[in-house]
DNA sequence: AAATGTAAAGTTACCGGTAACGTACTTCTA
DNA sequence: TAGAAGTACGTTACCGGTAACTTTACATTT
């Protein structure tokens, strides 16, 4: 299928130009809807764009021109979770509108595979790109900035971004869920988390947390990071780690809900009663709360709003209208019935 | 950030080429690391390239020879879903250690979507696709095999591929799910799926399951298809619409996991005992059934052997080396304890 | 009818690499 | 030592579009 000969496979502009009676111009012109001809042309044109089945090359236009291309690199940890999924879907769908292509690259919480990645994709010009995550290797940071191209850093909310940032304030999610629990009287209180596939950002959520606790003189009195991606069953033997581990714990925060319910199946396992034995809360709003017969204390994040917001903010400072640097994306604590 | 004017960003190669004092082609040689050259002119040319920090514009390389590009367009039903994900990392993984870059696109179980997708990474005249969902217009069929590239049908097993099939045998997964049943003595049976987002191979597997009963004289008593996109909440309320409408229900075969789950809990919020009052099987594996109560009949489906799979074969395909047109990927039934 | 203005269409040059070929120089062979 | 063979490197032409400019056709004004 794979041909290898020197013509290549479609028609180029010029032999739809000569099949036009025109010149390579004026079918330049109609085909990007610019000014300069007649209905009647425009006819002519599009016929044999048809007929000889013309795919246009943007190659050669972005190359020919110096308007930069129509792609953009998005950088994710990993599709796996259940997180970056939404927020990629909107993402593309958003540029998809725009006219613009998204090529990813998941760079599994490495700082090095995301450099290796950028430096591939920058060798096509991109007109932007999106990264997730807050560490970048120096090498990183140097070559995004010599390229001087638009960069939306996404998902964690960074003040000082190196061109726009659009995130969740990962602090206050935090530290409003330890405030919670405090509010309703748990004292004993530890967190489970999981330190592969996530960019990290979990960790500033336990820094908002651990900073609730200690405004009230408290301090967490178990902590498990464990070595594995976040997910259903490192959330149920973290679970069992920690209270084979620590006995008088009364409350849990987990890392999200996929790890908060792994731990409340492992308690209904082990017939501890959630809240009154140990209350639990997850972050992530994700869509399985929905269903569980306790409804799981968590914190909501809009992550259709944070891809969305992600590529226009992009687009827009692509196009050079105004753009705000710093975008935050609101989250929300719901109550729920297990803290 | 964006620069406008005429100069673009870095160094070019002949820029660096003049710098080390040697000619453009001898720079390309080195950089793409051809033959031709001795050790001390690469030195030379490499202290300047790091110099410059000159990045290669794959734009112009793909553009001036007849070679076609390093990229590679992906499209897939959507990546909220929580299979395709997976699927992704893989593929992403696997283009980058061979150095193609992934395009997305993900077309919302719209064929028009692809469509108008396709066309637009066809512009970037792409080294291969990869297309997954087996519905496809017919002008993305013509536009296909006019652009004569490798083409790689993923999800679904399709025996008579426009190129390359990488995917699950559906039928298979359902008729044995249908056996497993009746061999469990169930005979009162419903099927429980939704129609969005998911790229209707799910109506194969209910093919297949149909199959079973009808090879005992059976048929299904109830089936619900929600138009939503499946999900643990359409998998509860759709279990609660079923139950409602048909009273002597002894099982469900659920579109997938997430489906049965939400169904799992709707029984346990009524009372009905799983397997003695109502048995239940999903499809797909998914990490949850790990931390289940009780452990979900299903059917475990390799999605990373998948991903990895679809990208070997197309990376086969465009390198002209041999590769088998269809390729199985593995599924296997979980028994569980639900059925 | 000549002068002027404007829209449609053509011409030319160029983007940054790479293939193909040519040249200078070295090394081997008869 | 001439001639052949091989290696390192340079030169030229070209890929397929588009910007910028020029020319042409035709309507409008005076």
């Amino acid at each position: 299928m794979a041909k290898k000969s020197s013509k290549k496979g479609g028609a180029t502009l010029s032999e739809v130009a000569q099949a036009a009676g025109v010149s390579k111009m004026t079918a330049s012109r109609v085909l990007r809807n610019a000014s300069g001809f007649t209905e009647e042309t425009k006819v002519k044109v599009m016929l044999q764009v048809e007929r000889l089945g013309y795919v246009p090359n943007r190659i050669a236009a972005a190359f020919g021109s110096f308007d930069t291309s129509t792609l953009i690199g998005v950088s994710v940890p990993s599709l796996t979770s259940g997180l970056y999924g939404p927020v990629l879907d909107s993402i593309d769908r958003t540029f998809l509108k725009y006219g613009y292509q998204t090529m990813i690259g998941a760079h599994e919480r490495s700082p090095e595979t995301e450099e290796e990645w950028l430096r591939a994709i920058l060798a096509w010009r991109p007109a932007g790109v999106i990264l997730s995550g807050r560490k970048h290797t120096p090498a990183t940071i140097e070559i995004l900035k010599a390229q001087a191209i638009p960069i939306v850093e996404m998902w964690n909310l960074n003040t000082s971004p190196l061109d726009i940032s659009v995130g969740f304030n990962h602090f206050d999610c935090g530290y409003e869920m330890g405030q919670f629990m405090l509010s309703k009287g748990y004292k004993k209180i530890a967190y489970i988390g999981a330190n592969r596939n996530e960019s990290s950002t979990n960790l500033i959520r336990l820094d908002g947390f651990q900073a609730a606790l200690n405004d009230s003189s408290l301090q967490l009195i178990s902590k498990e990071i464990l070595v594995d991606h976040a997910g259903f069953y490192p959330g149920y033997y973290g679970t069992e780690n920690v209270l084979n581990r620590t006995s008088d714990i009364d409350a849990i925060y987990y890392q999200d809900d996929t790890m908060a319910v792994g731990g409340m199946f492992y308690c209904q396992k082990q017939g501890i009663e959630i809240p009154t034995d140990i209350a639990i809360a997850g972050w992530g709003g994700m869509e399985i709360t929905s269903v569980l017969p306790r409804k799981l204390t968590t914190t909501t994040v809009a992550t259709e709003t944070l891809g969305k917001s992600a590529a226009e903010a992009l687009v827009a400072r692509i196009r050079n209208e105004p753009t705000k640097d710093v975008n935050v994306v609101e989250t929300r604590l719901i109550p729920g019935e297990t803290v």
